[in-house]
RNA sequence: GUGGGCGUAGCUCAACUGGCUAGAGCACUGGACUGUGGCUCCAGGGGUUGCGGGUUCGACCCCCGUCGCCCACCCCA
């Protein structure tokens, strides 16, 4: 036996039967998101390796362990996307996006790449849903693109399985001090912390308040908050976007120990958090990244935005709603080649006026062909033989109530039932 | 990268302490009903028990290796 070929680990398929939720995704997100302005943008699946080292910050578990990069021909380090906002922040740099509008808001869907062990929500090929919104820094705009993506989870009728847990992790000026006020703090009770935070300490002191090992929960629950250390621009910032957040009527929660794994985050930052994916909590999450841009290489323009785990997103959907493909309108089933010319000419015209139709093309009896009819779930089966063919019309059955007549073959009868009975 | 669990039909699962030709339900194909679906009954197709080796009179079962999947750590969407 020739081996069988799979695919490639963590990288998965998506069947017919998922596309229902994934396809409600997708025109949910995008009836939404151009509702509050925002524009379509594709972006290339790869980019040079530069570009994530520099914008999502080299000394991240993404950049240092968890991305495909290969040399191309030419010798350039190239890199398949681990997240999409940097790649967008070069698209917008590139394109001189900011003198074109004063604001610009972008949505973005594609799949994403890293090489992580697989598990429950975490996949090497996974898809996002991204928004991003440049050249605006003010609290309103902020809670608005919260009540967005949290509107976003009510249009999926998942909002009761995600709370939207927000926090401010400050700007270039506060944010160091605390981070020293942190360290100090931590670095009392370095003894107890695990070996990973040990190692975060020095790299990346915020993340320790979000470590999952016990002690180093108790030990981020009596640190230094973050909110008692906000310069005064920032503290009212936060109240501010709070405030408005009440104003949007969306439900939220501070949650002082969100921080975000990737460097160009600044100011608010947020999650929607689920406890139904397993060890997997997030499904959803963003923030302000105010000097994102100027790091790139750009203009000096403020940025927020937020990516949406669309396979987490879809699981959710799934234990709340059940859909289902769409099923054909009409079952044409023929008898013998003869019926088949009869009654192809009608079958192309309704397909062409959107008209799902299903015809047999194998020698079937008509019992199995009724058989395969009832499993598509046809609204009607269409019987073409001997005896249709001598009156030039064909057999009508409903498939849901059994009745049954014969008609003339034009597509205006058969449009007229499709009016009668949708 | 580290740890744990699991690999039997397309799917979900059986098969004693190592012992008959590896079974069942669902699904599929057909028949009962020669041109009428769902329900019922009957029949049929479908397996290198992940793969390779070892132990044994005998292996789905035990041992070694390998590959794969799942879950968790880690990380994050």
């Amino acid at each position: 036996m020739v081996k069988m070929l799979k695919a490639v680990r963590g990288f998965k398929d998506v069947l017919p039967e998922d596309m229902p939720y994934w396809h409600l995704l997708g025109e949910e997100a995008r009836s939404l998101f151009e509702s509050y302005g925002y524009r379509e943008i594709r972006i290339p699946v790869l980019e040079k390796l530069e570009l994530f080292q520099r914008g999502i910050g080299s000394t991240t578990d993404i950049v240092e362990k968890e991305m495909y990069v290969f040399e191309d021909k030419g010798g350039e380090l190239l890199a398949l996307r681990p997240e999409a906002t940097a790649c967008i922040a070069r698209a917008f740099i590139e394109h001189r996006l900011d003198l074109k509008h004063t604001t610009n808001k972008y949505y973005f869907f594609g799949p994403m790449f890293r090489h992580e062990r697989p598990q429950a929500g975490r996949l090497r090929q996974f898809h996002q849903l991204n928004v991003e919104a440049f050249g605006v820094r003010s609290p309103s705009m902020d809670a608005e693109v919260m009540a967005m993506l949290y509107t976003l989870a009510r249009k999926l009728h998942i909002e009761d399985a995600v709370s939207l847990e927000i926090n401010h992790i400050g700007c270039a000026k506060c944010r160091p001090i605390y981070r020293e006020i942190l360290i100090n703090y931590l670095a009392g009770q370095k003894d107890k912390l695990c070996k990973d935070c040990k190692r975060r300490l020095e790299r990346n002191p915020l993340r320790i308040l979000d470590c999952k090992n016990e002690t180093c929960k108790e030990i981020a629950l009596n640190a230094p908050r973050i909110m008692d250390h906000l310069c005064d621009e920032c503290r009212r910032y936060f109240e501010e976007t709070l405030d408005f957040l009440s104003v949007c009527d969306v439900p939220f929660v501070i949650n002082p120990l969100i921080v975000r794994g990737l460097d160009y985050y600044t100011g608010t930052v947020f999650e929607l958090t689920t406890t139904e994916l397993g060890a997997q909590n997030a499904v959803a999450a963003g923030g302000r990244y105010d000097n994102l841009i100027e790091e790139l290489g750009g203009p000096s323009v403020p940025g927020i935005g937020f990516a949406v785990g669309a396979e987490r997103t879809v699981a959710l959907m799934r234990k709340r709603m059940k859909l289902e493909e769409k099923k054909p309108t009409f079952f044409f089933a023929v008898l013998d080649a003869e019926a088949k010319r009869f009654i192809i000419p009608v079958v192309l015209s309704l397909r062409e006026k959107k008209i799902r139709c299903e015809m047999e093309h194998e020698e079937k009896s008509l019992k199995s062909q009724m058989r395969k009819a009832n499993k598509l779930g046809a609204k009607y089966t269409v019987m073409v033989g001997e005896d249709e063919l001598k009156k030039g019309k064909v057999t009508v059955r409903n498939m849901k109530d059994k009745n049954q007549f014969e008609m003339e073959p034009s597509v205006e009868n058969f449009l007229r039932l499709v009016e009668e009975n949708p």
